[in-house]
RNA sequence: GGGCCGUUAGCUCAGUUCGGUAGAGCAGCGGACUUUUAAUCCGUUGGCCAGGGGUUCAAAUCCCCUACGGCCCA
């Protein structure tokens, strides 16, 4: 690539500089302050308080405005906690020093030291004594006023987006403590983290595609793992009763604005439990973020408000599809004629697809969007439910439940299947269903069987969709805006 | 996977309707300026118009293909 007449410039620059003995790139420097506590401690001091105060305040971070008038000048310096402004003064600094600060560039990171004092226009400012470049920029910032709205650009190059758009760097403040909450609040209810493999040697836990990989030295496959799940509930067999873990599922699907590859998950899994428990369990944990987060549990998402307040709405998916979506019962208890229904909607199904799947076909196309305010849809049909617990009444259902929230699957949990009998059978359905052409049905998994057959007690176990949750409390309309590096093709010329 | 839209200077964007010498602001460079808030004022450099092919006397502009991205649908 040819190099431009800017990066030409830039280098010629920092070659003259260290020709004049100034350290590009040093790395000793001691910094006591940041922007925000400075500007916090003072903020209630004028000028003639300030003026008492002989402390010097040092500060390092990225040189991002300079306001050049002569012999004097105004910076902006941004660190993590935020931008200060400090004044700049030929008779204040020694030669050497001015001499220095008259060649920085904005986008260079240095360091500043000097007293506080206020602007004629009220601005709480450092008057800089010293003045030191810690690293120099070859590569110039995006524009000052228009910042960098590139979308492609702002995913590749985050570092740039995190530098000048400062409400992203609020974004990923928020999740991190979006996950603290949450580790507490299942740390308080006597939770143990755990972590289990996340390479595995057959993907289960959930019905989706894998990624796979090999391993050399023991020749193997391996599969990235698509949840959790049978891991967690090997935990609980072995008797740790109560255990999460928050990581990284891999799913080898298309990517949209609500679907990365890789996304972070909860799960959780609690013995002695039922999905009713879990549902409870689950309002009390959203309810207490938003809590946290907003002192209040209505707040929006994307101009829709949303009120957390309990209880939930808890429908059947029976009932959704008829009092949400006014689909007929003869439809919903009919094979032939909820296959004709969802066909007549330009739905993906197939002949031999059992009533259950349609079923859940037909409720993502139509009830879904439906459920705005926070909604646990429950009773799904056995065959989408591999792995959960048939209901005691009617054994076509599961006891599972799915949490909306603005149109968005959140959480899904149910009672675990812990009978290694109908477990076996679970997983011969599936394989029927793999046969006739559906690649993302679960596979036989006999070692798992076997952990059964030691008795896993009767429990409860849940997953939550991080990603999405973080979407739904930061207002963010794409999972890109909540994960740092969202996945993207490559591109072979180095990028934009 | 399908449809629509986009890709022009380091950044933000005009220019494409109707083909006729590639533009602006910011950044950069040179100069003025001792309290600015996108500082201001004067001057000025900078382009494989995403890539490839075609039509034409002439293509950023029209046509085809490819890459990457966005939105919607599946």
């Amino acid at each position: 690539m040819e190099e431009s007449e800017l990066l030409k410039k830039r280098k010629e620059k920092m070659e003259a500089l260290k020709e004049e003995g100034f350290e590009l790139y040093p790395n000793n420097i001691q910094v006591k302050d940041t922007a925000a506590a400075v500007l916090q401690r003072f903020s209630e001091a004028d000028h003639e308080a300030l003026s008492e105060i002989d402390e010097r305040f040092s500060l390092a971070g990225r040189l991002m405005a300079v306001r050049n008038f002569g012999k004097a000048a105004f910076i902006k310096v941004q660190d993590r906690t935020g931008r200060i402004q400090a004044f700049v003064h030929k008779n204040i600094l020694d030669e050497k020093t001015y001499n220095l600060f008259k060649r920085l560039d904005v986008g260079d990171i240095i360091y500043i030291s000097g007293k506080v004092f206020r602007t004629k226009t009220n601005e709480l400012t450092i008057e800089a004594e010293d003045i030191r470049l810690l690293s120099k920029a070859v590569r110039p910032l995006p524009e000052k006023w228009h910042g960098l709205t590139d979308i492609e650009t702002r995913y590749r190059q985050r570092h740039l987006d995190l530098i000048v758009n400062p409400q992203v760097k609020e974004v990923f403040h928020r999740r991190s403590r979006i996950i603290q909450l949450i580790r507490r609040f299942m740390e308080d209810r006597d939770f143990l983290e755990v972590e289990t493999p996340m390479m595995q040697p057959q993907a289960g836990g959930a019905v989706a595609r894998p990624f796979k990989t090999h391993h050399n030295a023991l020749d193997m496959d391996l599969y990235l793992r698509i949840a959790p799940e049978l891991y967690l509930k090997r935990l609980i067999t072995g008797g740790m009763e109560r255990v999460f873990e928050i990581n990284r599922n891999f799913r080898n699907e298309g990517i949209s604005t609500f679907h990365n590859p890789e996304f972070t998950m909860m799960e959780f899994y609690q013995a002695y439990a039922t999905y009713e428990d879990l549902m409870t369990l689950t309002e009390d944990m959203l309810t207490h973020i938003a809590h946290e987060l907003f002192g209040s549990l209505s707040f929006e998402y994307q101009g829709m408000p949303v009120d957390l307040k309990p209880p939930w709405r808890r429908i059947t998916v029976r009932d959704a599809l008829i009092d949400l979506a006014g689909i007929s019962v003869d439809i919903i208890g009919d094979t032939a004629a909820a296959i004709d229904y969802a066909r007549n909607r330009g739905l993906p199904v197939n002949d031999d697809d059992p009533l259950g799947k349609v079923i859940m076909t037909i409720f993502d196309a139509v009830v879904e969007e439906k459920l705005i305010q926070p909604t646990f849809i429950t009773q799904y049909p056995v065959e989408v439910s591999p792995l959960s617990r048939k209901n005691d009444q009617d054994p076509s259902f599961t006891d599972r439940f799915e949490l909306y929230i603005c149109g968005r699957e959140i959480a899904n949990g149910f009672s675990e299947l812990n009978d290694p009998a109908d477990q076996r059978e679970r997983f011969l359905m599936q394989l029927a269903e793999r046969e006739a052409g559906d690649d993302e049905a679960h596979e036989m998994d006999e070692d798992y069987i076997r952990v059964l057959e030691y008795a896993m007690p009767p429990t409860a176990g849940e997953g939550i969709g991080i990603d999405r949750l973080v979407m739904l409390f930061t207002d963010s309309p794409s999972i890109r805006d909540v994960i740092l590096f969202p996945h993207m093709r490559i591109r072979d010329d180095g990028g934009k």
